[in-house]
DNA sequence: CTGTTAGCGCTTTCAA
DNA sequence: TTGAAAGCGCTAACAG
């Protein structure tokens, strides 16, 4: 019966020689004698050893970690940039370690400066505004942000909303829409951006925008709100939903209350989650490309993890993904 | 300018007192004359001190962390579980180290293996067959498996799918279905026992089972697969699908095929992810309550690293919710 | 090519 | 109530 797991003290000693020569060997970091890597490997075999990483980690300063903070896992959004940047790292030896900033919203820089402790660096997708932000560049690891920033000069990737904005308002003006509103969630960070593309487009045409705005991005709140949009006494004809959860629950509401999409009102959304696609009508959206989003930020951070210049801000050009739920042509 | 992170040293020199005071006083692991506290406090505030998380777990070994390893985290079902465990450590103060089994099925024992190093405990849920899993009953670290188990004596928590199965089963049977098929996935672990719950129903019952298999539980397949079930020679009346994935991916296709559910055929799955509420029909389905499994995984994973004694399978039962997706009486 | 020698930052007896 | 000292398992100079 062994006292403990077997420390590169007992390979050396197995393999009759030093510790050193252990090391470099199991780390890759050099070549020895073909008898000497043989004894090791034997010795590793037979002890069955395995390097202990946290005193690995206490020396070299490094841990193959990243760590990951996302506002709402369950959100199909996040769960894709999360599988996009989970297989990057994956395919580059590391490991994520995740933060659901919705468990701790509050706290959120005490929780992200413990987290900065234990990884190589961390990608950040925060609803905290930017001026609440300024901590996370002194953090004093790399840190690539999730969303675009006006003054903080972190590397960021983001989708560009602005633009998204402006495609999905084109497009429903185009389609002959008139009195347009928007169901947003201001408690979102991109939000404004979104809505700045929006009336960027309708303000050259000389069309109103009738803001709402939602407690939480989520399917419950597009239900809840639906009523007040679609039996208020402005008739709206086109709705533009912050993200696809609000304009799901918004579209099953429509029907619930007896009007039809497209025939009484366009709804359409953002995020191109995969469930969109589902629904009936399918849901016109605005694709973010979230899973390459992921992929995008998890390979700029490893390379300024490995010490490479990147750019400071990487944008992902948002695409319309043209579904039922908007009319495809002039209304009569 | 610092040459580096302040380290306990740095503390007990400033504060004058020795490190095993600062240690001792950090970690809360006793008390000390109030001259002293306050002169480790203010030293601590002073040079912005903060504990080397490396260099303690070396020495306890503890890590604070716990493993969490899922077959697909775009799944909403997992994502689901994901959140309720995240919470659950969140609350406890864990972090939580994710591996998608997705990104490396072929090597999930070496992955994990690795992991178990850097962790406290973990939770897996896995694809691989029973026989092929004997390796995680020697991991050396408290192994929460999520589903159920025949022989390896794992700690598990499950739904119960042969429950499930056998629910859905007598619900479409009572409704008046007769030809039943079902849209499996046999390289998922619970197909073989929801099948068996609606094959015990149905053979009691006299009736036949249709068999269908699919390569991935996904939207995808769901999709593909429906014109073969639904246009096949053989009119099923009724199709359970192994998840809500295909179950969606199913109904989109049925619609496309021009035929309509419940008119023409009732549809069923499994899990009751968010988004089977927001289809046209709503999908009737098995609440699995993977929030629900996956809080109470990290609960029991918890007890078990803190060494509590545990009850080696949790249950949780399955519910039945019922929507639009299966008619709600009699054909005629 | 291989080994010696210092520690990394922290906890933990054991004494005082 | 406090501290001295001995490492945890490993890597990183620096010698030879």
């Amino acid at each position: 019966m062994k006292k403990s797991a077997p420390t590169i003290r007992d390979v050396a000693a197995a393999a009759q020689v030093s510790t050193a020569t252990v090391s470099k060997y199991i780390n890759g970091a050099q070549r020895f004698s073909s008898r000497v890597e043989a004894a090791i490997d034997a010795a590793v075999v037979r002890l069955g050893y395995k390097s202990n990483p946290m005193a690995k980690s206490m020396i070299t300063g490094r841990t193959d970690t990243i760590g990951l903070c996302l506002p709402d896992i369950a959100n199909p959004h996040f769960s894709c940039i999360l599988q996009g940047a989970g297989k990057v790292a994956a395919e580059r030896g590391y490991s994520v370690l995740l933060v659901d900033g919705a468990h701790a919203p509050d706290r959120e820089r005490r929780t992200l400066e413990a987290l900065s402790r234990r990884v190589d660096g961390m990608i950040v997708c925060s609803r905290l505004g930017e001026a609440d932000m300024g901590w996370m560049a002194d953090i004093g690891k790399p840190l690539v942000f999730l969303g675009s920033l006006a003054e903080l000069p972190l590397p960021t990737v983001a989708g560009d909303d602005h633009a998204g904005g402006g495609m999905l308002a084109r497009h429903l003006q185009m389609l002959g829409h008139r009195r347009i509103a928007y169901l947003g969630c201001s408690a979102s960070r991109r939000d404004a951006q979104r809505i700045g593309g929006i009336r960027a487009c309708l303000d050259a045409a000389g069309l109103e925008l009738a803001v709402f705005d939602a407690d939480s991005p989520s399917l419950a709140e597009g239900e809840r709100l639906c009523s007040s949009l679609v039996l208020g006494s402005r008739r709206h004809d086109a709705v533009i939903c912050y993200n696809d959860l609000l304009a799901l629950g918004f579209m099953k509401e429509v029907a619930n209350l007896g009007l039809a999409i497209p025939r009484d009102l366009s709804v359409v959304g953002f995020d191109n989650i995969p469930y969109g696609k589902y629904t009936t009508p399918a849901l016109t959206t605005v694709d973010l490309q979230s899973r390459h989003m992921g992929a995008t930020a998890m390979d700029k951070l490893l390379a300024l993890v490995r010490g490479e210049p990147v750019e400071r801000c990487t944008r992902i050009a948002p695409r319309l993904v043209l579904r039922g739920s908007t009319r495809h042509q002039h209304p009569g």
